[in-house]
DNA sequence: GTGGTCTAGACCACG
DNA sequence: GTGGTCTAGACCACA
């Protein structure tokens, strides 16, 4: 399981928007403990050879959405408590991601057994189905 | 089933990657006939208020893609057959496509279970399994 | 080997162009015979499925160029002699398609005695070499 | 060997290709050196007398064929290793490029010796063996 | 009529 | 500063 935050500074999708992503998987899947100290973003930003002002773009709207908080003097945290979204809102959200898989698959002429063999293998490789990682913190070097 | 493409100026997402997306989505569900012509630049310019150059990226892009056939002076029609892609760059595409999902999925919070029946529910929209959608082509106007 | 003329209205080359080359080289590899008539305009073009304009321009080029000749009334006919041409014009082409070739086998990592093979290889089609064919007219049905 | 890259904007092909065959040659030639940065759009542009959106779709399209990367809000560089393609498609763009080459030689009645000879020659100049080429950035003025 | 290219200039997000 | 997108309008070649 891909516990490691990874940034690509080449993909379409804006740095700080990969990193506020990989966050919210890491917190959704479990791997960072809820109240637990996230790294510095100096500390981040250098690990991941970013922009500290990038990092400090993602801490920000994490800490807005209420996955992190910013404790000052301290440093940033998990929130204890998860963020709830609008059901509408992100059924749509889930609804759009799907129809984009689906579409992608039937233009290809895949059909759906294998569109979604493919889906499952992916799912685990993310969640790391199966395997007995102890929970950990981000880990940055 | 949306037959009819718009397109959002303010969203964040570029106007031409939503037109090529929406055709990608009309052919995927069959509502354009293989082999038929779609609107030409223009006409979907101006049916859309975009700029003609717009709708030619995208079609570029579909064209490139094996979505779309260019006949120069004559206009774009539908490609006859779905493309044909190398077999490994085709799984890599597909495997793009579900990694994305399966992310969006866990970053959400949503079990497996559930984002594999929204993706079946979007599939079966898509493909209109049992249902009569006439055929038919895009329409501008 | 390929006798027949073909041509692709999706291709980015013009289609008279193809029709030109590839009378070019019907006539270059003594497919054509000299002096032997070709298929008229209006044959031509319902057999290629294309515009009759866009066949009369490539011929008109050609009899511009001297491989063609127009006799008024009586039809289009191969020239009796070759037509020369400029021997630095000639060096300039050929080196800038090598070059194109060069560039594209060292761009993608291919080593030069593979980039031979395959230009052998698709010259050998072109030409159809070893094979004995006799030679004969364009055919259009 | 040409280090400069030059454009001729009443030439038949599109100023965008011409830059980008211009690029990959720079870098099939090894005088873009990998990971080193190209000239931004803008400087290019300029330099060129070009209109940025033209060098800008020469830069996407190799960035689309690995050559470039693009470094979002930082600029573009050469690839660190040549694309990695899938072996079909490979062969693919190899065959054609090596028809296209076949072709052109036939149709001037070159013979195969010949066009051996002068596709030698072309790529010994791009690969520069032996030569003492100092390895180079693209120099825009 | 069609699509393709190019320009000039604007605006935006990113780092 | 960088690249990306979009517009408005022009011009061209093709069929």
């Amino acid at each position: 399981m891909k516990r490691m935050l990874k940034v690509n500074p080449s993909d379409a999708v804006p740095i700080w928007k990969q990193i506020e992503e990989g966050v919210r998987r890491l917190v959704a899947s479990g791997a960072l403990i809820r109240g637990a100290p996230v790294p510095s973003v100096r500390t981040l930003a250098k690990y991941l050879r970013v922009n500290p002002a990038t990092v400090a773009k993602a801490y920000q709207r994490l800490a807005g959405a209420g996955i992190l908080k910013v404790k000052r003097g301290e440093g940033t945290f998990v929130e204890d408590e998860p963020p709830t979204l609008g059901s509408e809102e992100r059924s749509n959200i889930l609804r759009n991601g799907a129809t984009r898989y689906a579409s992608l698959s039937i233009t290809m002429g895949v059909d759906r057994k294998e569109a979604l063999e493919v889906f499952n293998s992916s799912w685990r490789k993310l969640s790391g189905k199966g395997e007995k990682a102890p929970r950990c913190f981000m880990r940055v070097n």
